[in-house]
DNA sequence: TTGATTTGTTAATCTAGTTTATTTTTTAAA
DNA sequence: TTTAAAAAATAAACTAGATTAACAAATCAA
């Protein structure tokens, strides 16, 4: 039972009767994607919200001189897609990548209206799920204007303890901001510190 | 009737009813501060979000090494509070201090939770602003990575026109996460370039 | 109208992080 | 098990932006 995972997550926040249960399986689908694959592409309009059961996602976008950027990690429980382009489904000038082989449970922007408008208590939900992403991307631009990228990584590490194992390091270099020869450099002075 | 410019501001998102504006008005309060006074203090919970009727304030704080950031302006028919401290009740990181004598609507979380339930299209309202609050704060993130010191001001010139007449120059610098001389030399820059 | 405080400029020196290039290690495919 | 490709480490030269310091304007109080 797929949607297991997903219904787990909402019963930590709402409690939803049985009616309301089948009222929100019947307006969101299941989905499988390999590693690897496209959820969102850049230039296209993003027409879902994703939850991830299972997998492990990026978010980045390519600027005018070419280079990639990764904007946030996603993984089990958490959300992702482009939220401007969803809100406005004008194209999206991000990615939504696999790094590993990903399931989503996901809703379209229509859905998700007729959701919000059925059970209020989801809306609430997404009200306060939306505060403390703001607070986090807040968190984000205050530790960029007052943390070296040594301090960032450690702040990193800590806040997504699971994430470092699972993708490569040059990412979570371009996380961060930083090249991924800085971020060779910073791991190797904090080896050098701790012994 | 000071409440006008903040009803008008609501109008252009939802209608609501005689009873509703009523039920909003009494559970909302207006209020003046001067120039230099404080709304939220840094160290103190968050008790109300607030509403920009006139005037201007900056949400700054102080790091750990004793350097003051300014994180956002805020002028008319904006809000402006400590989401984080708001929602949690805990102690703001943030201060929010008025840089001319500013009007403003506000409302505690209690009166928020009782607007909510009895005006759900005011949730909804909320709901969306957030939407946009998030867009606009990951936009500034994805910015700091891809755009150089030069490129944020031009475009911190061109999305907040309004705003770099009213502060001083160094305010600026500091909601740019660059030092005043920095800007300086950018603002000399740009000037021998246009000639 | 003057002095004091706040704001802005310029220039020299310094540093965190980038760029470029080479080498080593790990992963994965055949 | 070998080989190719991807990822990580190291190091030298370089640059955007910080720091320091000295000075110039502008604002403001009295």
């Amino acid at each position: 039972m797929k949607y297991a995972p997903f219904l787990n997550y909402i019963k930590n926040f709402v409690n939803l009767n049985e009616k309301e249960i089948t009222f929100l399986r019947s307006y969101t689908n299941y989905k499988k994607y390999f590693k690897g694959q496209y959820i969102v592409q850049q230039g296209e309009v993003c027409k879902h919200t994703n939850f991830i059961i299972s997998g492990c996602t990026e978010n980045f976008y390519m600027d005018q001189k070419g280079q990639e950027h990764i904007v946030t990690f996603a993984i089990e429980n958490w959300w992702s897609s482009d939220i401007s382009s969803f809100i406005t489904q004008k194209p999206s000038d991000f990615n939504v990548k696999c790094l590993e082989d990903t399931e989503i449970i996901q809703f379209t922007c229509q859905n998700q209206d007729e959701i919000f408008k059925n059970i209020p208590k989801m809306e609430t939900l997404f009200r306060k799920l939306l505060e403390k992403a703001l607070v986090s991307s807040q968190k984000r631009i205050v530790n960029n204007f007052s943390l070296s990228a040594k301090e960032q990584y450690i702040y990193f590490k800590n806040q997504y303890p699971n994430i470092e194992q699972r993708v490569p390091q040059y990412m979570v270099a371009s996380y961060l901001g930083i090249t991924k020869e800085f971020l060779s450099k910073i791991k190797a002075q904090l080896v050098k510190n701790k012994s």
